[in-house]
DNA sequence: TCAAAACGGCACGTGCCGTGCCGAACGATG
DNA sequence: CATCGTTCGGCACGGCACGTGCCGTTTTGA
């Protein structure tokens, strides 16, 4: 516990968002309560909701902070390769707490509260989304995709197995999981002809 | 409002469920609360907690109760086509009350409450995806899927990109986003040679 | 006929919400 | 160094929903 004394604006902030993750990972993020990461801080409420509006806000941040989601595409000129390197790195964020477990209460927070649904997409899907498309684009300057095949299509494709995964049946990711995804998504299931 | 009188068992619990879909409906799943629905439905709490365990629980029987999610495939012998006809109808199904709202209320709830996970997925997602995988069986049988193509990954990537778009960025789902997916899943995204 | 079970109604203790108020500590200004 | 507005921790409040008891009544089924 940092030292209560000259604790203000940002310091304090940070010191809050830490304990928040702290006692999310201990206690679950249903039994994680602002009353209780205001008392493990040793803050007031008041402290809390001066700074956020409510707890799945509180919790963005906090994830965000982390500042692992730097999860940048290697660009080695083989997208196959930079895909399943990025998204392995993804799975991997994902699959380990404190970050596996909140975030997935994270999403379930967003499906009750728009606020968080829309500052979730804005802050962390979005960009990610972006960095797909963005390293999708140079691959298909580079013929090595169709040229008429749609971009935000294919990152959905993507993206999509693996939340159905992590959200609905909720077993591990795994990297061979994607490396299917991926092979499936380059070959298509046609028979060949 | 039917009457009060002689209402035990079975009906009572058909009560229950449809007073729990009207004021979901109404007022939303986060404000609905066991208590609401015991005072509209004039029916004593322990009523309710003799029966579910949980709000989550309530809400999933009451949602299966619909039966609508009888989304049963054709065969038509053309996969592409029966695919592209159930999951229009799954879709239209999700994107309107009271099912569609209150389903993805019900996911949400599913990140924390691990009994509800499992019985969501034993009851409604495990039930639609055998039934996906049985017509791509068919399918592949007569030759129209490669023969060594994981049915349960090509029900992932169908499913899959839904799911994200219906649970993550949270735009309504259309039929022009299904007929995009399956196309891609059966061209995949290389470059013609 | 009669005991057991299910029911509606009510009340209780608990936990957390979001807000208000207090006095102390801090920091910028002059 | 003095002053004043802001931020802070602490405390208390009313409100809501939880899950559980208890009571008296009604229904069921042995």
């Amino acid at each position: 516990m940092t030292d209560k004394r000259n604790r203000r604006g940002a310091d304090l902030t940070e010191a809050i968002m830490r304990t928040t993750l702290r006692l999310g990972e201990e206690i679950g993020y249903s039994r994680l309560s602002i009353e209780a990461v205001a008392a493990r801080a040793g803050v007031g409420k008041h402290t809390i909701y001066r700074r956020w509006p409510s707890k799945g806000a509180l919790l963005l941040d906090s994830l965000l902070s982390l500042h692992e989601a730097d999860l940048d595409y290697p660009d080695t000129g083989d997208v196959a390769a930079d895909l399943r390197a990025q998204i392995h790195a993804a799975i991997d964020l994902m699959g380990r707490p404190p970050f596996g477990p909140l975030f997935q209460a994270l999403v379930g927070e967003a499906q009750y509260d728009p606020h968080v649904a829309a500052a979730l997409n804005e802050r962390f899907i979005a960009p990610q989304a972006d960095k797909t498309v963005a390293r999708l684009k140079t691959a298909r300057d580079q013929g090595q995709l169709s040229p008429d095949f749609d971009l935000n299509l294919a990152m959905a494709i993507l993206s999509g197995p693996l939340y159905f995964q992590f959200l609905i049946t909720q077993e591990p990711l795994t990297h061979d999981y994607v490396d299917r995804i991926l092979t499936a998504l380059f070959t298509g299931m046609r028979p060949p002809p």
